[in-house]
DNA sequence: CGGTCGGTTCGAAAATGCTCGAACGTTTGG
DNA sequence: CCAAACGTTCGAGCATTTTCGAACCGACCG
């Protein structure tokens, strides 16, 4: 059908820069980002988060990503493929996926 | 006298990505920030925010972005001297700056 | 079907952040 | 010295976020 996703998430022009800071202030929601630099990757092998961290709070988490136009979030089988919107991220704000991604403070030391 | 400032300021390695990101993702701060990108301000000169904003607001603004390693604030007779430390950040963040400071909406058409 | 797995939504409670007036320094000028 | 200009701090109320259990739902497997 004409959607590809049961969620909403802003197209790329709609995505703000300050909604995008916020949800990526968040150490938790940082890590997400970060791993799924890597590729996308189904919820359920996120290990990007505490594991015992319920399932609820987990959705929310990438809920604020979503919306935030950081990630998408479809539906694959019954599982959820997590992307990072790296393309419209970069397109709409140069160089800050880059500069946000990189290891924060491993070469300090 | 050997203190260059009464409040608190974080060294550069002190500095931490979700802070500063926190700090950047309210538009006011972030109005501030863009603002001092052209150079060092008094802070009575600032009007980056709105005007009839109460002076606590606006200092607890500029706590926000100081306390985050984003702003220096230091004494200037009777005013306050507003600082972007992009050195720093640059530093230790690369290409954070350039990217956020950029004009969001600008060229959006 | 019936059950399980993976995940969303809904409330409500706890935590955090914002706003602003009042009180308080400091510096400067008369 | 006294007062005004500029800001900070404190405290209290308000708003937004976070957290998590419970209920729910679709996809899959037997």
């Amino acid at each position: 059908m004409s959607n590809p996703s049961d969620l909403a998430h802003p197209d790329r022009d709609q995505i703000a820069l300050p909604e995008v800071l916020f949800a990526l202030s968040d150490p938790d929601r940082l890590a997400v980002a970060r791993q799924l630099a890597d590729g996308p990757l189904d919820m359920a092998s996120c290990h990007a988060t505490d594991p015992n961290l319920p399932k609820s709070t987990k959705s929310h988490l990438m809920k604020v990503l979503r919306e935030a136009g950081v990630i998408r979030n479809e539906p694959n089988g019954r599982r959820r493929r997590l992307t990072l919107r790296r393309d419209d991220l970069d397109a709409r704000f140069p160089g800050l996926l880059d500069a946000v991604l990189r290891d924060p403070d491993r070469l300090a030391e």
